[in-house]
RNA sequence: GGGGGCGUAGCUCAGUUGGUUAGAGCGCCGGCCUGUCACGCCGGAGGUCGCGGGUUCGAGUCCCGUCGCUCCCGCCA
């Protein structure tokens, strides 16, 4: 069966420059055999390059015999250049069904530059449904794909507003060391062992903090830099093992100069991406209304169900499973889901307890509501008509919704609601196409409970947080002069004040269990450099690759990385990690070891 | 470290309660058609069903192990 031509088939793949008003004149192009249809005695060719598409036109009687000899034999992905007359289609009305005004190069002269093997996967889909591996063993073709440099070049785009933007408000752009020291700390670092140092390791950084902190003591007092960091640690979707992140520090500032400036930043990026991001001043919750309300410190605002904290509202009732749980200081959490949440059929409700269960809660409590805001559940018997009115009203439920209730230790049915939430949320189809929400996390607490005995606090952001309030009352009331940035419910930036005062530096460092020696031994020209009259300075991190993820709408940052590893850190593409030679590890010190044994 | 999903032709996938020579679309090769553009028509090649072991008369299918990919928890100051 025939196709129809559509009127847009060739519309949209114009490439080269070439315009229909050029008609006439010769040019010469130059890409990749994206297609070939041979017909009437004539070759087509799309012919494409990093602009788009633009159909060449073999004619026996319009090339000499060895051009069109070797027409005859070009194939997918052969490399080529060939120049000709720049033709309107319809010009001679040779087809009156084809849409009109488009443009073809009718061939006089070719050079085939490349042969080329069949694609190992179609090049021409717009789409990336291909097995993982298959591209990134074959990047190089995959990079060729339309959607990956419509991407790469968002990327650049991105980069090159945030230089331009930070260039415009007087940044200095400084690299700092890749090779350096393991940092106090955060994730596990990537090591390099010195040949010239027998022994003695290098750490790629996790980030370029402290650096950053000695330019501003140095009164480089606004810096940024396009940097990379590596860490250690299991990857994600948006995790990778090394990733680029615009690092930025100013002197003589406080919290609203560096969201100022990243407020700029970032609208600059955002319009240049074209992205319909919310304008400025973005709002700004504490670190503990996005707990409670949303279950994490990343909270995705763009629908509803918001979770309440219930706990104090049924205190006293006689269901013992939320019973125990407040006796116990522990926290019941719940949310209302909805009509939507009504219709879920068991089986649907049972399987939301896996969801809580992977953040180690028992289970969800579904209970619909009925008139007045009563319960239709057989758990309604265990608590007061009031009580049940009171919940319906607190989360804002009324007849024909479901109730959705977790009961666990406050960080675990935290946790454990907002990822129920965000399932829910995403499978009722509740977040609006096309909306995009940003917004600041800030009133951070500087310590987190560790639970051991030894180390019992942890810094929350990192130990160079400038502190608000009481060193010497609880750590676990002692804030901190943090900030995040949120979009969509991810993290794509984190940063704040530092501490610029060496004494503070020194408690704090205390209280996280770094004694003197470790803290001189670790980070020492840190302390030094901050005897040495320090400004105070604060700053900001902001992913690269999370914020041109979702610029592009990707799942994964290794759609926005262009040589990306994979989930196990390995990169199908040269086979790192990989072995070395014996002699190489001798050299650099390192003894050799036989792979771990499978036990 | 733990849990879920996936692995069948170059690519995307189907494969019924275990049952003959493992299929489709696209791609590739050959032929025909002939201003095609998701062209059309005819024919063809191409598969250790990730790998190893087991159960069975018989395994793509069931079991165990293993490797790879992927998502999630832990981890990621």
């Amino acid at each position: 069966m025939k196709r129809e031509p559509q009127p847009n088939d060739l519309r949209e793949r114009w490439s080269g420059g070439l315009r229909a008003t050029d008609a006439g004149a010769t040019t010469r192009v130059a890409g990749w055999v994206h297609r070939r249809r041979d017909h009437g005695g004539l070759i087509f060719i799309d012919l494409r390059d990093r602009s788009g598409i633009v159909q060449l036109v073999f004619h026996p009687d319009g090339c000499p015999a060895e051009v069109f000899a070797a027409a005859e034999r070009l194939r997918s992905e052969h490399v080529l250049t060939a120049s000709g007359e720049i033709a309107m289609r319809d010009a001679e009305n040779v087809n009156p069904n084809l849409p009109t005004g488009e443009i073809e190069l009718r061939v006089r002269e070719m050079t085939v530059l490349a042969e080329a093997v069949t694609p190992p996967f179609p090049v021409d889909e717009d789409d990336l449904e291909v097995d993982e591996t298959i591209r990134l063993e074959h990047r190089a073709v995959d990079l060729r794909r339309a959607p990956m440099q419509r991407t790469l070049e968002l990327r650049h785009r991105v980069v090159k507003t945030i230089r331009d933007t930070l260039d415009d408000e007087d940044f200095l752009e400084v690299e700092t060391p890749i090779l350096t020291r393991s940092t106090p700390e955060g994730a596990r670092d990537f090591l390099v062992p010195s040949r010239l140092q027998a022994g003695s390791w290098y750490a790629l950084p996790q980030s370029p903090q402290l650096f950053k902190q000695l330019l501003m003591i140095a009164g480089y007092e606004r810096y940024f830099q396009i940097a990379r960091c590596f860490r250690d640690e299991d990857l994600r979707g948006f995790r990778q093992p090394e990733f680029t992140q615009l690092d930025l520090e100013m002197a003589f500032v406080g919290e609203e100069d560096v969201i100022g400036v990243m407020e700029r930043v970032m609208t600059a990026v955002f319009e240049a991406a074209g992205f319909d991001a919310p304008a400025a001043p973005w709002p700004r919750m504490p670190y503990a209304e996005a707990m409670l309300r949303y279950g994490n410190d990343k909270p995705d605002t763009r629908f509803g169900m918001e979770i309440a904290d219930v706990g104090p509202l049924l205190d006293g009732s006689d269901f013992k499973v939320f019973q125990g749980v407040i006796d116990g200081g522990g926290a019941v959490r719940a949310f209302n889901a909805g009509p939507q949440g009504a219709a879920l059929s068991r089986s649907e409700l049972d399987g939301l307890n896996e969801v809580v269960q992977r953040h180690g809660a028992r289970a969800a409590a579904p209970i619909p509501v009925e008139e007045g805001g009563l319960w239709g559940s057989n758990l309604a018997k265990f608590f007061s008509e009031d009580q049940q009115r009171a919940v319906s009203e607190a989360v804002g439920a009324a007849a024909g919704d479901l109730l959705l209730f977790v009961a666990d230790k406050e960080p675990v049915a935290c946790a454990a609601i907002g990822a129920l939430r965000l399932e829910l949320g995403e499978r009722f189809g509740l977040i609006p196409e096309g909306r995009h929400d940003l917004l600041w996390i800030v009133d951070w607490p500087m310590f987190e409970a560790t639970g051991d005995s030894v180390n019992p606090w942890t810094a929350i952001h990192h130990p160079f947080t400038a502190p608000l309030g009481d060193l010497d009352g609880d750590p676990g009331a002692v804030g901190s002069r943090a900030y995040d940035l949120v979009l969509d419910g991810v993290e794509i930036g984190g940063g704040s004040i530092r501490i610029h005062d060496p004494a503070v530096q020194q408690q704090i460092l205390a209280l996280l269990g770094i004694d003197a020696a470790e803290a001189e031994a670790r980070f020492g020209f840190l302390l030094r450099a901050l005897d040495q009259g320090a400004p105070p300075h604060g700053g900001i991190a902001m992913g690269i690759d999370r914020i041109v993820a979702i610029l592009a709408g990707r799942q994964s940052i290794r759609d926005v990385i262009a040589f990306p590893k994979t989930a196990s850190g390995g990169d199908p593409l040269t086979g790192a990690p990989a072995p070395v030679d014996p002699p190489q590890l001798a050299e650099l010190f390192v003894a050799s070891t036989a792979p771990a044994p499978t036990e």
